[in-house]
DNA sequence: TCATTTTGGAACAATTATGTTCCATACAGA
DNA sequence: TCTGTATGGAACATAATTGTTCCAAAATGA
């Protein structure tokens, strides 16, 4: 069975490579439990596996969020759909992020402004519908939930967070209901202090 | 100026290794504006530098983060403090985050240990004045924290974000208010769909 | 200026990771 | 069982990185 081995190298790479990316070879291989000859059958030079999981990642992403698109739910809505579907993907986006890398082939870059045209078309859509506020860059938007979808999948993946619970969570924090109960929020009482430095 | 360099040294090092952490001692060095004998010469081994750039690192999160405890202002507006601290630090914060091998070492633990239950201690204070809910779990809010405090560096060090509004919107992001003017909050509308699967 | 210290380059050895080849073995399906 | 394919181990060549030594040049400071 080629392909299942294919993929297994590439699973174990990913789990190897988020916790070590100098991981070495035979540590990768052993991870996926297969021989360093056998790696290097189905990626010649380490670049290639490298490649090859950036764009296996990409297209699992794709994948995911394909059909997300026309859900005709509100945004908040449509964007716990996608931390439900990413946050288990939490190995794989958080190594693309940390692969500079990534850009360097045409299609992963083309794979990648999509990805991410749509989690900023999503934050307008928020924007748009109320539950954002209209002064939060986007980018910081985006910023904030590519990396608490990483947090929650590590606290997932160390047990420390249950499954069904990480996406709320993450969702809670980036829709600002962290606080108690909205009928006793508070306020900051300073404005923005601002440091004297 | 020996020890001059020697802090020159690991700044570099804290630059390079948070963008790859895989680095080479001559790029450390060039990055540095010094020759790799004269690293060696600081840090015989590679090992030695990252010891002494863990331990430098809490050292200077501890110094920045000490005198915080006794203030008398609430809870929010501490954090809001701690924030303006640490984001600057922010590399040095991730670092950490990513070096498992920051507890091997007796002082290295123990100051991380102190530092984890500064964040409790401070998020069962927020919670106690109730800026954060009673069922956010405390590991949750620390690690959002952590990883928000290094997406604000990252940002505000590649120009995404003005060094003064970093803090804050790390601050607004942790505290739920990330939406819109309470006034016309927003609910969701399903509970909890949980996904089929 | 002179003595001392700090530095960096060059050359080298040692170590470690990578990439390659070859062969024996295990395994799946006809 | 036989055959072709997939595998893993061993041995080897090749880089690349690290760690060391020595010396000359630059900087420092009395």
């Amino acid at each position: 069975m080629a392909k299942d081995t294919r993929s297994t190298i590439l699973t174990a790479a990913a789990a190897v490579l988020v916790k070590n990316p100098g991981a070495t070879l035979a540590e990768i291989g052993s991870e996926a439990g297969v021989g360093r000859t056998t790696l290097h059958r189905y990626f010649p030079k380490r670049d290639d596996l490298l490649r090859a999981l950036i764009l296996a990642s990409l297209r699992d992403i794709d994948d995911a969020t394909a059909d997300l698109a026309d859900a005709d739910q509100d945004a908040a809505a449509r964007l716990l759909t996608v931390l439900e579907v990413l946050v288990p993907l939490g190995d794989r986006c958080h190594f693309l992020w940390l692969s500079p890398r990534a850009y360097e082939h045409e299609e992963a870059a083309a794979h990648y402004q999509r990805q991410l045209q749509q989690m900023e078309a999503l934050a307008d859509d928020l924007k748009r519908e109320g539950w954002l506020g209209d002064d939060v860059p986007t980018r910081w938007f985006v910023a904030a939930m590519d990396s608490l979808i990483y947090t929650a999948w590590y606290d997932v993946e160390n047990g420390y967070l249950a499954k069904r619970e990480a996406p709320r969570l993450v969702h809670r924090t980036l829709l600002g209901q962290l606080g108690p109960k909205r009928a006793d929020a508070r306020t900051l009482a300073t404005p923005s202090p601002g440091v004297p430095r």
